[in-house]
DNA sequence: GATGAATGAGGGTTCATTCAT
DNA sequence: AATGAATGAACCCTCATTCAT
């Protein structure tokens, strides 16, 4: 976790901070990354980073935690009201999350990071405990919808999580960025990119994955019909 | 690609040196992975590797080229007879993949390195285009199914694609690494977990995709059922 | 020399600040000892450890005097009668000096910093007084023995002092320390190792050196008797 | 241990290397000793360092394991004659050790580095080896006064080992210093300096150190008389 | 064909000290 | 009087690559 010093920056300093780890992190893999990069971008001494954080792990650890919790507002925004259908929630879930990867693709991209396994040791333990949160979310998530009869019961949520997350997070992020005529990996060099995806391309995206799902998993007692 | 002086090894030592090397792509993205380690594993000199390849991306580019034509001689081994049914076809198709990952889980990993993004810019090239290749595969693989009437006419192939392939790629090696209580990042440690699979887990996790795949984006006309 | 910030501290918020100072100094050597850890501990700001003091030599030479300053003050405290033979006086100078080990190990230990030379060249010559200082009260302390005839008059008493020392600092030292059964790099992080030993074995080991020594350089005209 | 590569040098280059890693090491602490420092002044690579050696450590560990090895050769060099007194084996093992003092100041003082503590964790398991290897030795050769009817038999050793090696050790070494009027700080700068000594002034300190012993835990049976 | 020593830039991290607040 | 952010040099170590042998 950050050090007091990094909350104490001037608001204008500490966002250059976050702006330029952020882009380091979405752009490299935690091993990849580099902070001498994000020094010299900043223009400021390496010692400082050390200031702020109690090194480079910490950092990227700052960063994911915060991209899951700028994810978590943003879903926690716009609930859907009680009665809404199981996987009219999953569309509304994963519209969001299109939307952000849009607004803010380098929080998502970060965000993703904790796929890769690492050369620090230290790290991997959190990685697995965020993946692992991830899923048990999900897993969750499908239990609902075959309480509410929308998934068929005798799906094995435990697989099909791993599935269904696989379509959605892989899945989906590569259907987008192709849309938007861009690689994963220039992503950080041009984040205007996502921007220029229409909402229309966005919800056609989220819209098809959900019915596939609906259809795959579901059990058809409450057709979802796309808008 | 490698040089003569590669081929012109006699073979048990080549296949020690690709068996090393396979590990160690294996166990680290292309960054991280370090030739140091290969030589150092092997009791050879540093410089060998220079004399059987122009430099640590064209060993890397071998192996993957590698990786993806062994995936392809396991899938043309068992050709399906004419007229099998489309998802009949994808279930053989995953199938024989997952069968590769118990077998030999090494050359599966470094085939799926292409997804990671590099620092090495010249490598990206080539990833793009491996990665185009895949998708391109699956997209006329899908149109295939239309042309059968297997698949939904409307769907659209192009971003289906990728969401399909998500769901195979990474969804369903999770699923498996679960089954088989390992991470992703301690398979190379110990390349037997993937081996202690039963064959039932495995026609079970791959069949339970292939059959969200046949609701999701069939048209129902042939449904699947299951062995 | 403190500034006279360090004087106007409280008391208590003074002898915190003494406290950690002389633990990590008692802990590592000049070179290796951190300001950085000492304020860390104390949670104090590391600005203020130079209102106090010039720096981090300056400190280190206040702790190392004042750690003399105490070491003499506890021999004045029980100064021997007049007319005590000289290897009573020496046997009363260390069970002094050994006690003092027991009560305030770390001071004592602080004291023997000067033996090690210094990265920081202009400490040497703080180093080399301090040494110069207690080779001159040894060599003046045995030549008194040799007036009252209790040290053999033929001995060279410059070169005797340094064998002498030697026993008494560093074997008696290391004798002590296995006694306890504590490494001397250990000692700091458990500081009542030292309080653990009886009053009885530091009298054996104290009496043990200066019987040797009355042996070894006295006249034999006034033997020694252990109590 | 060093690398192959390190005995594979060309023995002149061996030799220029391991003459400055000595003095860096003699004249500095293990921790505060820079591999910079042996490189700058050597004129290569920092990475060179690192095909000789696994690191920082392993280089220390082999001078001093090196230093010890020449320290035991030149005692086995000229072996006391069967029948030799007690004391005048003594007394030669320490003529011999001062001599060397005299013609290898550095690795002497290397042999030294034992002595101090160091941060580096995992150093300190070999340094605690090392030293109780001194110590024991010193105990069995006690022992063998005492069998001898050299060594007073109510002498507890073990305490006595303790006393003797710290006469012999840090105190023999002052004296000697003091003698050649240099420091121990300044000892490397002039390496020189201790071979200025005369043999007289070697054998008198430690036929001088012999004696105080031979008195001071001796029996007296066999009285020691010097040359 | 094989070797392996040499390179040197780059990695993350620690540190004592300064100085504007 | 106290703060604590900023500095920047120094630390040890790793790496892919080269090239004379």
């Amino acid at each position: 976790m950050p050090k007091p010093t990094f909350f104490n920056l001037p608001p204008e300093k500490r966002e250059r901070f976050i702006g330029e780890a952020l882009e380091e992190f979405a752009r490299h893999s935690y091993d990849t990354a580099s902070v001498s990069a994000i020094v010299e971008r900043l223009g400021i001494a390496k010692g400082s980073v050390y200031q702020y954080f109690e090194g480079k792990s910490d950092l990227f650890r700052w960063l994911v935690l915060e991209a899951a919790e700028r994810q978590q507002a943003a879903l926690a925004l716009t609930p859907p009201p009680p009665g809404t259908p199981f996987f009219e929630r999953l569309r509304a879930m994963y519209r969001t999350g299109m939307e952000l990867w849009q607004r803010a693709p380098l929080w998502s991209r970060v965000r993703l990071r904790t796929i890769e396994p690492t050369r620090d040791e230290a790290l991997e333990a959190f990685r697995t405990e965020i993946r692992r949160m991830g899923h048990d979310y999900l897993v969750e998530f499908l239990r609902e919808g075959q309480r509410e009869g929308a998934v068929r019961a005798d799906l094995d949520v435990g697989v099909a999580a791993y599935l269904v997350q696989g379509m959605l997070q892989q899945g989906m992020l590569d259907a987008l960025l192709a849309q938007a005529g861009i690689d994963l990996a220039r992503l950080p060099d041009d984040p205007d990119a996502a921007a220029r995806l229409t909402a229309d391309d966005v919800v056609r995206i989220a819209d098809m994955a959900v019915e596939i799902l609906a259809r795959g998993i579901g059990t058809g007692s409450s057709a979802t019909r796309q808008g």
